[in-house]
This record gives C-alpha cells, structure tokens and sequence, in this order.
DNA sequence: CCAAAAAACTGATAAAAGTCATCTTTTTCG
DNA sequence: CGAAAAAGATGACTTTTATCAGTTTTTTGG
C-alpha cells in the first residue's frame, strides 16, 4: 500500500487550536511546516511499533489512532486514542527510549511527521514551549496514575462505565440530550481499553443498554444517561 | 509531633550522584542549597496529601516513603516508593495541578523541600537540566504504561512475582547469592503495590517461600532464585 | 513488662470474570 | 453479488481472587 502524501501549512491546520503547537510564534512554526511530512494512513496501517527507535514526532491533523501494548499472549492493552491536534510518540522520543507502544490507525487519518531534530531545535530554543510540553507530559502523568488505581481497585463493570464517560468526555457530540461518541470501535478495542475480555464487554454494554444507560448506533454508542452511568462507575457504597 | 530540623550541604550530600541535581553548575545548587529546609520524618508522617496544592519539591536524603492514592472504601494503591535520591511530588507541581497522590514515610526519612520558585528558577536558566528533568518524567511514564498493561492482563500471581523482581532491582542487596530487598514492607503494602487483598498476597508469598523462590528475613524478603521468579512472572505458555 | 493493638495467617465461601464452544450477524473483497 | 472472514452475541463452565470470620503472632506504648 502505497503512503499517500498531502500538503498543509500549519498555519491553516484547522487543528493547530487543540495541539502543544498553538502560540508558537510564527518563526518556529514555518521551522516545523518546513520540514513536516503529511501522510494519509487508512485504518489497519500502522504509524510505528514497540521496540523501534523514534526518529521524530507525529501531529495528527484527521482520523483516530490507537496507541497500545501487546503481552505475550497478544493481548492488546490501549494505552491511548489519538484524536486530530494530538501529538504521537512523544514520550519515547523525549527519553530516548525505544517505543514502548505501537500506534495503530483506528478511522483514516492524516497525520503529519516532524523529524526529531527540528522539534528538539524548537524546544530548545523556546522556553514556552518547552515549558508547555512539559505540562502536557505531566498532565498525561496524572492520568496515568488515575488509570492505575481504577485499574487496581474497581471491578470491570465499573470500569467500563469509567471509559465509556472518558471516551463520551473526549468524543462525546451532544444532540437530543445525549451524547454520541463519535468513535467506531470493536468490542475488542473497548475491551482493550477496559482491559478485560471482549465477551465480558459485549456482555455489560447489553446491561447498559437493557438499563437504558446507553443505545447503540451503528458501530457507536450512544450515552443516554451520564449521571447514571456515572453512579455505575463511581462504586458509592451508599 | 515537633518537625526537626537538620542541615546538609547539597555539595555534601552522599546522594547528590543519584538525583537529578546531580550535574548541575556550583552556582545553581547552591541556589538550591540556599534556599532548601531539610526535615526528619518518623515512619506514618505524611508528606503531602491528595488534593492540595504543591508550594515546592521534595528531594529524599534518607529513608523510604511511599506514594498512594485512596480508593472510596479507603483501599490505598501505591504508585510509588521514593528512595534516598529521588525527587517527590515533582509532577503535580510541573503541571501545576493538585496533588493527586499522598506521600507517607515507611522507613523514617530525611528531605529536603526546595521551595517551588527556586525550582523553577534553575530550571529555567539551565536548559540542560530542564531537558534532563523531562527526559525522567517521559522515562517514569514509560514505567506507567508498563504497570498499565501488567495489571490490565497479569494475574496476580504474575504481578507479585514481578513486583518483588522489581523491588529487588531497585532495593535489593547482593548477598550469599541472593538479594535481600531492603525494605520494610508490611503485607497489607505489598497488596497494594501489587494491586490485590493482603490475604492473597499471604497465601502466594507463602507458596513461593514453600517453592523456594523467596525466604523472609525479619520483616524483609530474600529474593534465592530470581530467574524461577522471573518465570512466573512472564506467563511464559511453554 | 504487660496489655492492647496491629499485623500476619488460615480456612471457608461467594462473586467476578475468564475461557471455550457455538451460533448469528455484519463486513470485506475478489 | 456472493463467499469467506471478521465481529458480535450467548450459554456453560472453570478459575481466580475477594470477602468474611476467626486465630495466632508480633509490635507498640504506657
């Protein structure tokens, strides 16, 4: 399959409002433009893998990404989704360590690459921004932590509500008083995400939905009942 | 409970190699060491806790502390043992957020808070270790991801297992071939390390001990054969 | 040093969730 | 379009692990 290649200056990326990006000054943006490469992926193919050197950083401009680990058995776990304005495979490229993680396209999706050396150029000379990067890295820390402890302490069921609020928060478009999570994903990704197992997923989602917490659209789900779903997730031993 | 005081000199101090500060220029850290309150902590002080705000950084000069997040039932999930060394409560106050964790003393300490403007200050003037701070934020991250998907898809058994390789990398002593971990752990913390109930964590270190992986020692635990241990940690489908 | 508290341990039981097998529905692609 | 593959769904069963209740051992502090 051949890349696709396509052009946009940052300066008119629709998605240069949501990314670290925004408020660059003019200067170093056109530094990073010049020396962007914009490629459009289709879903299945992969941006880069576990164990491989990073050579730069990837911008995402369209489309859906999942960045995720496989164990032994090929078990994914998703780490992240990557949405347009995101950046991808900055951690690894910040500590000169190898990906931990591979990054898969979930929806096609254009996504632009900034080689290593012009971002490090940026970073060093522009304290803001690095001091905006650093936020960010930190920000993502947390939530990592946050994940951690629900991951060690609440039952599946909890944390499916748990990601289903998350993903309702980050991809939820509101309409007829509810949300639709604008994201086709599998049974299996969201079990990848829950970390669990897809039948145990397929099996709480039909609770929901026979709860009237959720419906379904399509490959969508749409959340009906937030604060409920929220009760489900929240284990109050009231 | 009467806070004592004690005074080292940053250029003294035996873990300077250890820590980030490690480097730095004479002028920066004594700009550190000029402006930092060192405190002795007995074991169950607490450091900082969840949900305030960060004034500065802690940087560890003796002792072991743990830092945790509580759970609604009051379960604790320990994200974290900070050793003689290691900074402490660093990304909360990079991404000027709230504390999203606790800090408490398991084996008394001594550290030193180095008010949050002085940090700043030398990060700020010293890009070399503004990029080496970052460069351990993004490898503490990669860690994350690691615990993520371990305790996604591991059994407990498994994460035990791992867990106790782990400690034993990071405090474990070499001796009649064997590592002791030096680290007084109760029970109840090593479950919520590993994320379980402490009865589970009593039963399966009492089978390793039974299958000669491990011996305890006083209140520490020997590691005899950590390549066995290392088995049962991989999930290895022979 | 001793009583009380905390930690460690053990056994029984229940609940949660994984696995496996099978079937149906949807999607993909030649 | 239609066959094959992938995804979704359901039921039966097993395993893992949490929970509860109780006992023993160790630690702590007056």
């Amino acid at each position: 399959m051949a890349k696709v290649e396509f052009n946009i200056a940052c300066t008119l990326c629709e998605h240069l409002k949501d990314s670290l990006f925004n408020g660059l000054n003019p200067e170093d943006l056109s530094r990073i433009n010049n020396h962007k490469t914009c490629i459009q992926y289709k879903k299945g193919q992969n941006i880069f893998y576990e164990g491989t050197r990073p050579t730069g950083l990837y911008c995402m401009n369209g489309g859906k990404v999942k960045v995720y680990k496989n164990n032994v058995q090929g078990k994914e776990f998703i780490i992240y989704i990557a949405k347009p304005g995101d950046f991808l495979g900055y951690r690894a490229l910040l500590s000169e360590e190898f990906y931990q993680a591979t990054a898969t396209v979930l929806e096609d999706a254009k996504i632009c690459f900034i080689p290593k050396e012009s971002f490090f150029e940026v970073l060093q000379k522009n304290p803001l921004f690095m001091k905006r990067v650093v936020m960010a890295v930190c920000h993502e820390m947390g939530i990592m932590e946050e994940k951690l402890a629900e991951l060690a302490h609440k039952s599946v069921r909890e944390r499916l509500a748990a990601n289903l609020l998350m993903l309702k928060e980050t991809y939820g478009m509101e309409g007829e008083g509810s949300f639709l999570i604008d994201l086709a994903l599998s049974r299996e990704d969201l079990a990848s995400i829950v970390g669990t197992a897809t039948e145990t997923v397929i099996r709480l989602l039909s609770e929901f939905k026979s709860e009237g917490l959720i419906a379904f659209e399509g490959k969508k789900i749409r959340v009906l009942e937030p604060k409920k779903l929220a009760k489900q997730a929240d284990l109050i031993v009231a």
